[in-house]
DNA sequence: ATCTCCGATGTAAAGGTTTACACAAGGGCA
DNA sequence: TGCCCTTGTGTAAACCTTTACATCGGAGAT
């Protein structure tokens, strides 16, 4: 049995700078510009360190290399549940374009516990993270309000905007996806649809919420506010609001969900009461995540381009940290329509 | 407009612990360890210093004590696809109890790409991470092979194991799980079964269809090599192989698929054919993801701690890590039946 | 032939910790 | 009283880089 992970001290010692130098016949400081300026080495010399590197199979001691030039190239990201399948996409995106860059990604889970967000906050206080993509929608507790002069951190709200603190956001065009969302059940000749909407998160469901009453005042149809109803963004809270309207007696022929799991609850309470759906009740909802397409019947929804989300909040940040001013305060995305078979011409409804 | 992030320069130096001691009038060691190690220090001595570090605002230099301390306190974790539901949830687990002990995590994506494997080795090789979490199911491309006898950094495999590398495993029992999942559907009174398989992941595969023979022989059923069908483990390739029954002339009555994302493909194609579900087919899945619950019929299948994986593992290495000798090179969780919708005694069926 | 300038390289400081070792003071014991 | 041991603290080295500044030759200009 070979024993190789039971000793956790590195036993042989990694080469460093110094035993390159030996090596190679030069000064530690030649080694350090041959790797990071080569242009300013001389060909020759240039060659005898490669050569020493490749021999000794020197790597740049990380530590040493951010403690001197206090940056880590870091990137912590702060996110409330990582399970949670819209953050997954979006990190595959983030990853990308960091570890094209040479960025590694620290991920930070804070289930919405304020300790745990200050908790990780020692990452940036410890320059162990140059920069921070927030999830959130509110900054860490323990920034900004406490000391009242703490210069922020370069970051970037993604996902979820954070009010009054003038940070940049890159994310989905939530107005605009839930206007188009509006129209497509409009133009499928719905007058009466229902919009339910989510607390949880104030300002995506703020968004969303006013893309459906501008569609409908483009369309000049009057909000009936019996219409609108308010749950938690869950499965659960979607369940509720559908059974909420058959309770009362003002019945829509379509339901706009803020999002998909409230659009799965709305479709599970229809099914149980043995709608037929599409034909009885149109339903749409708005991420397209990941069990839309599963769902009987398959969910007609906004699709967020979530990778480029990623992408181009990790380029606006890393385009901060390279002291660049950002164009715009804020990156919006277009939500692309996914028509599946939830929707259809409102009909035989009862 | 207050430009908080335009300045990615720290520019009001942070504090250290020389500043501490300074003000507590003490010297630089005896601040070290009034943190570090309280006891060595005298009462007085200690509350000078803690009001110190108090009123300075005081952090410590993750990047100065790693370099010398030579570890990070960081783990890496390397997997395919960060995407993956699979991936997710066991790195909530993962993440909590790392927090717990102090440790971050350093996420790294690589697409099965050796190249993005190698190029996550310098954390491992610059000290940056002490510690590393296998989700790919080998080790990463550049270690162990080239140089003959290079010591592996301590590691922990999940989800997959490593094969001929005598690497620390912590997983769900395929073997067991694929038994009772197979048991169950013997219970219900099936004998002929399919078992749908994904020659991707071998030893997930080997164990789980291993399962499957011994529960079958296990009951005196012969195993009928044309109810073994291999597909890749995707939906599509769930669907392709569901049709591949149609054409042969051999058709079982209930499905036991490798895993749910194949499950879910052999559903869409028996509801395609219009049969009723599960009266005249039975499906079984493996890993209980996010959409099992939301097909229709919901699918019936064994689910994966995942959670818990995600700590035990984390726990496992840690400890390692602390120069404790492992108990056993394998932690096998048992999988757990989840019965819903999609199994039922075989009955109408054609 | 001298001066200037430039390119290539070396020297040494700085970055912020932890910790081995030395030292001082004080208490207990012979 | 003298010695030893313990407890608490300080000094300085080590961890490994990057980079400002100095130095040194040689080429080109006068």
């Amino acid at each position: 049995m070979r024993r190789v992970w039971s000793d956790p001290v590195q036993q042989r010692k990694l080469a460093t700078i110094e035993d390159v130098a030996a090596m190679a016949g030069v000064s530690i400081a030649t080694v350090s510009r041959a790797i990071n300026e080569p242009t300013k080495v001389a060909d020759a010399t240039r060659r005898k360190v490669a050569e020493a590197v490749a021999r000794t199979g020197y790597t740049t001691n990380a530590m040493a290399r951010s403690l001197r030039m206090r940056r880590s190239n870091m990137i912590l990201i702060l996110a409330p549940d990582v399970g949670d399948p819209n953050f997954s996409n979006i990190l595959v995106g983030l990853e990308t374009e960091a570890s094209k860059r040479g960025y590694g990604l620290l991920i930070g889970n804070t289930q919405n516990d304020p300790s745990r967000e200050t908790d990780y906050l020692r990452f940036i206080s410890s320059n162990q993270a140059d920069g921070l993509i927030l999830f959130t929608g509110h900054l860490p507790f323990g920034f900004g309000q406490d000391r009242g002069e703490t210069r922020l951190p370069p970051m970037v709200a993604v996902n979820e905007p954070v009010l009054g603190q003038d940070i940049p956001f890159v994310g989905v065009d939530n107005f605009e996806g839930a206007r188009i969302a509006a129209e497509h059940l409009i133009a499928q000749g719905h007058r009466r649809i229902a919009f339910i909407g989510h607390s949880t998160s104030r300002e995506i469901n703020r968004l969303r919420e006013a893309g459906y009453r501008a569609a409908l005042e483009g369309a000049g149809i009057a909000i009936d506010p019996r219409l609108i109803l308010d749950g938690d963004g869950t499965t659960e809270s979607g369940r509720a609001a559908a059974e909420l309207m058959f309770v009362r007696d003002a019945l829509p022929t379509a339901f706009l969900c803020v999002n998909d799991a409230t659009a799965l609850g709305v479709i599970i309470a229809l099914n149980a009461r043995r709608y037929e759906l599409p034909r009885q009740f149109s339903v749409m909802g708005f991420d397209d995540i990941s069990f839309a397409s599963f769902v009987s019947p398959s969910l007609t929804t906004m699709k967020q381009p979530r990778l480029r989300i990623g992408e181009a909040a990790m380029e606006l940040l890393l385009a901060m940290l390279a002291g660049e001013q950002p164009k715009s305060r804020e990156v919006l995305l277009r939500a692309e329509l996914i028509v599946r078979n939830s929707v259809s011409r409102p009909g035989g409804s009862d």
